[in-house]
DNA sequence: ACCTGAACACCGTTCAAGT
DNA sequence: ACCTGAACACCGTTCAAGT
């Protein structure tokens, strides 16, 4: 229907511009799903074009999600302490991803192996060790802290793809009953005033906490 | 190819024996993807009759979802203590999932709206009032546990779905230059000895440690 | 060197027709 | 009442042909 081009003539792509186009796609307010013809459209170009620059679709999500992760990164201050910067990037992945859900709900599948992910891997290793965490803790807490900070993103992507009006992703109830769950419906006004954002931030707490608690000079504070 | 139904005669299905298969095609040792066609193949049946018994093809796997929740719950024992419940479910739901990629894979996306979800809701409430949390507590650690579970072994499942040789979930690291990364280049060794199973179960003794931590009578264990 | 366009082998789903 | 089968509107990808 749109731009149906006539008088088309040769397009000059390359590979930054067609991420652009991919990312543009995916942050469209309604969600307009990821497709390759929709790509081709969006760059005024045949369709099967990217798979010159691209080995193939995974591929250049593959470069889409490592430009995520550096504006995410960009948003991360690195004067703040390790607990903070930790914080803000988990929050920074959080709303990038969401706000580009065809291309962040596939973050679980893909290594992205581009620059970005690397400087990632790097900020987050060097917040534990600057934290006090020798080798083997600040390795076992980035693994924790960053498979619960990619999974959570992209699953909440999955979510606001789906949304048939089902807004929540978490703190959706349909059918608790009084006799198989009392428990559950006696707390059911919390339950369903879970917002999502929160648990996520609940649990990016909970991770740090253990951070902090396995620190020599260990100290509570409240 | 196989199975070509020469003189097929009329089937008769029903919503139990169409998840059975969907099932069946999803554990499939060689992850066969689970489609509609390859349904209807399953059961004997023209690939649509399942729409006379489910509304779409979503409706469906939120079926064999409630299905696998439920196995997976009754790997739990139930005199067990609160904390090794909740461990055995987490480690369960991982399990039965990760046998069942195509549907595990879909679980961030559906809420199923089953009667094993709502057991499972109430045994991870019953388990965190048992420990001593208020209602509140409960609630939110409910949500960061859950969340945590179901995220994680969903995105195990779409690692697995796509594993094109890289059998690795976490722990993949293609591109660490020690100029841009030196931190992460030391720890390399240790970063790819990671295992995904280990980094789950890290995560949710994180989890629960910080629920005990929360208890009026708080003791330290080590 | 790289974009084009037809074609292939798939998807999920609808609906009139059968029994 | 419910299964069948053709058909529709899509997918990602390949490959010979163009320029």
């Amino acid at each position: 229907m749109a731009g149906l081009n006539r008088n088309r003539q040769r397009v000059q792509l390359d590979a930054d511009s067609i991420v652009d186009a991919a990312l543009r796609i995916a942050g469209a307010g309604e969600s307009d799903a990821l497709t390759v013809r929709r790509l081709g459209a969006e760059l005024g170009a045949d369709p099967t074009a990217i798979y010159r620059h691209f080995r193939d679709k995974d591929d250049l999500i593959r470069g889409a999600l490592d430009r995520l992760i550096e504006r995410a990164l960009a948003q991360v201050d690195p004067q703040a302490s390790w607990d903070d910067r930790l914080k803000a990037l988990a929050t920074a992945i959080l709303e990038v991803f969401s706000a580009h859900p065809s291309v962040g709900s596939q973050a679980v599948v893909h290594s992205t192996g581009g620059p970005a992910e690397a400087r990632t891997i790097e900020m987050v290793l060097g917040a534990l060790m600057e934290a006090g965490l020798d080798d083997e803790d600040a390795v076992r807490f980035y693994a924790v802290l960053s498979s619960y900070v990619i999974s959570l993103a992209s699953a909440k992507c999955s979510a606001l793809l789906a949304a048939d009006a089902q807004e929540r992703w978490i703190g959706f109830f349909p059918s608790l009953r009084q006799s198989s769950a009392p428990a559950a419906v006696r707390v059911r006004d919390r339950l369903e005033a879970l917002r999502d954002r929160d648990v996520y931030e609940d649990g990016i707490r909970v991770i740090i906490d253990a951070v902090e608690s396995r620190l020599p000079q260990s100290r509570v504070s409240d």
